[in-house]
DNA sequence: GGCCAGGTGTACC
DNA sequence: GGTACACATGGC
């Protein structure tokens, strides 16, 4: 098997679902439940009642990606290495980019453990029940556009979304009715595609480039948030008080054609090792 | 209790 | 062009 680590992938803040049970990782993946764990190097999904999708599986997962490869393409700057040294099994997720786009438009100034408890309830409050493990409460689907664009504003603050409840029901009105066709974003280049997605109601470039990057696998985006700041400030400029200008010109230019892998192998990095808050 | 969280929109200068 | 602040909510 590729190398793969599960956690940092599934657990390192592209995606909010998963949930680390017995030593596996459980989650849903569009209709279906589905549990994953390593076991003597190879990757063993469990599903509740098919044999499951193998290929697509893997697509989510990144196993498509030659890893090797793309850390060959990355500059050889101490950062960088030291940052894929710690976690060489770390992918990008290729995930549904509605899902990918309601829980970024959540993650606003809230930690990662907050974005969890918010998709979970909205999973639960307005997904649909998929069979799932015996024992264990039912497992449901990610919401879609329409469904949540037919739940008035106060049923979704009661998921906990805050002053998010508004830019979340204007997503789903947008890509419920259609106005916006998340699937012709495939066709556009990556500055078209995230004019579109910039053109909801609290999705500025970090939720766009995040969107970009974990649903689409789009390489040149480049989601900086405090912590890829942090990162970018004490790693490269230490000493220095570069303007977010400089960052935004570094970032575009420095990492290469992976510069999204880079962006996640930094952000890993920087909040496993450095666990002190940002500044 | 004060500060912060995978930011963005708006109101200023 | 920039800069300051509000926005809900919960963890620490």
């Amino acid at each position: 098997m590729p190398l793969l680590d599960l956690e940092a992938t599934l657990d390192g803040g592209q995606a909010f679902r998963w949930r680390g049970i017995d030593g596996g990782w459980e989650g849903v993946l569009g209709d279906r439940w589905v549990r994953l764990r390593t076991e003597a190097g190879n990757l063993v999904a469990e599903t509740a009642t098919d044999p499951g999708d193998g290929a697509r599986l893997r697509h989510y997962l990144g196993l498509d990606d030659d890893l090797e490869a793309i850390v060959r393409t990355f500059p050889d700057d101490p950062p960088l290495m030291a940052a894929v040294r710690a976690c060489p099994g770390l992918r990008l997720l290729r995930q549904d980019p509605w899902e990918c786009l309601a829980s970024f438009i959540l993650s606003s100034t809230k930690q990662i453990v907050q974005i969890q408890q918010c998709v979970a309830l909205l999973c639960d409050a307005f997904g649909n029940i998929i069979p799932g493990p015996a024992n264990a409460p039912s497992p449901r689907t990610f919401p879609t556009a329409t469904q949540l664009a037919s739940v008035p504003e106060s049923q979704l603050r009661e998921c906990k979304l805050g002053f998010r409840a508004r830019y979340l029901s204007a997503a789903a009105q947008e890509v419920g009715a259609g106005r916006l066709d998340l699937e012709a974003l495939r066709g556009m280049s990556t500055t078209e595609a995230r004019d579109q997605l910039t053109g909801l109601p609290g999705v500025g470039p970090k939720i766009a480039n995040c969107v970009l990057l974990f649903a689409y696998g789009r390489q040149d985006a480049f989601p900086v948030d405090v912590w890829v700041l942090r990162a970018l400030r004490e790693l490269y400029f230490p000493r220095r008080r570069p303007k977010p200008r400089t960052l935004l010109r570094f970032t575009e230019t420095h990492f290469g054609p992976n510069a999204g892998y880079a962006q996640q192998y930094l952000f890993h990095f920087i909040r496993n090792h450095r666990p002190t808050k940002p500044s």
